[in-house]
DNA sequence: CATGGGATTGACT
DNA sequence: GTCAATCCCATGC
């Protein structure tokens, strides 16, 4: 990144990878999770590096999906690849990507990513300008992106906002590790968190 | 139809 | 460290 003239740009190209598709949504939701960390998340240009992810499944109770397609819940038993966006705390949007076959009800959460693409953008959208502060949680990089509740049952796959998998981002996300998820109060024991060790833009 | 809790954040002590 | 904000939706009467 550098500045001219006042006019503060982001100099880092445009990911030029791989977008994800169903095949890869269409597998176990533990999985799909893990891999998520150190893909690229994209939309209208600003976006980052995925550092951290939830798992969620109908078979367990911190899963909306537990008590079956509700009218909220129901997004969660579409097609592999859709988003599941929904509000939360009366203040919250919280991005999901559903995983699994049709008629399973799972995702995963994007609990934050490393910001690159178009900084300026998302501090301003933020109000911050701390780069620890922009994603670093899943309520905060839905603001950053743009994200918010019209896009839930859209799709990742084909629909504005993209997912994609470079050649080289396993070495920048490095070592992946499994742990409790946070802010939930059923099914707390299973570690069904992963995030990149070490990276300074994982929640709190 | 009324009620209570929640996959969080930011401000404040 | 504590706590309020704020509203959808699942539940129960």
């Amino acid at each position: 990144m550098t500045s001219v003239g006042g006019a503060s740009q982001s100099v880092v190209p445009l990911p030029s990878g791989k977008r994800l598709g169903s095949d890869f949504y269409e597998r176990p939701v533990l999985e799909v999770a893990r891999d998520l960390v150190g893909c690229v998340l994209l939309h209208d240009g600003v976006g980052g590096m995925i550092v951290e992810t939830e798992a969620y499944h109908e078979c367990e109770p911190a899963c909306h999906a537990h008590r079956g397609p509700t009218p909220r819940a129901k997004t969660l038993f579409d097609e592999p690849g859709t988003a599941y966006v929904y509000f939360s705390y009366g203040m919250h949007v919280l991005l999901n990507a559903v995983a699994e076959p049709a008629g399973v009800g799972a995702a995963v959460l994007i609990r934050a990513i490393e910001p690159i693409w178009n900084i300026e953008s998302m501090c301003e959208r933020r109000n911050r300008t701390a780069l620890e502060d922009l994603c670093s949680g899943p309520a905060k990089l839905t603001q950053a992106l743009a994200v918010d509740l019209a896009f839930n049952s859209g799709s990742l796959i084909d629909g504005p906002i993209e997912v994609r998998r470079e050649g080289a981002e396993q070495t920048a996300a490095g070592r992946i590790t499994a742990t409790r998820r946070v802010g939930i109060s059923r099914a707390i024991e299973l570690p069904w968190r992963f995030h990149a060790v070490g990276n300074r833009h994982v929640s709190a």
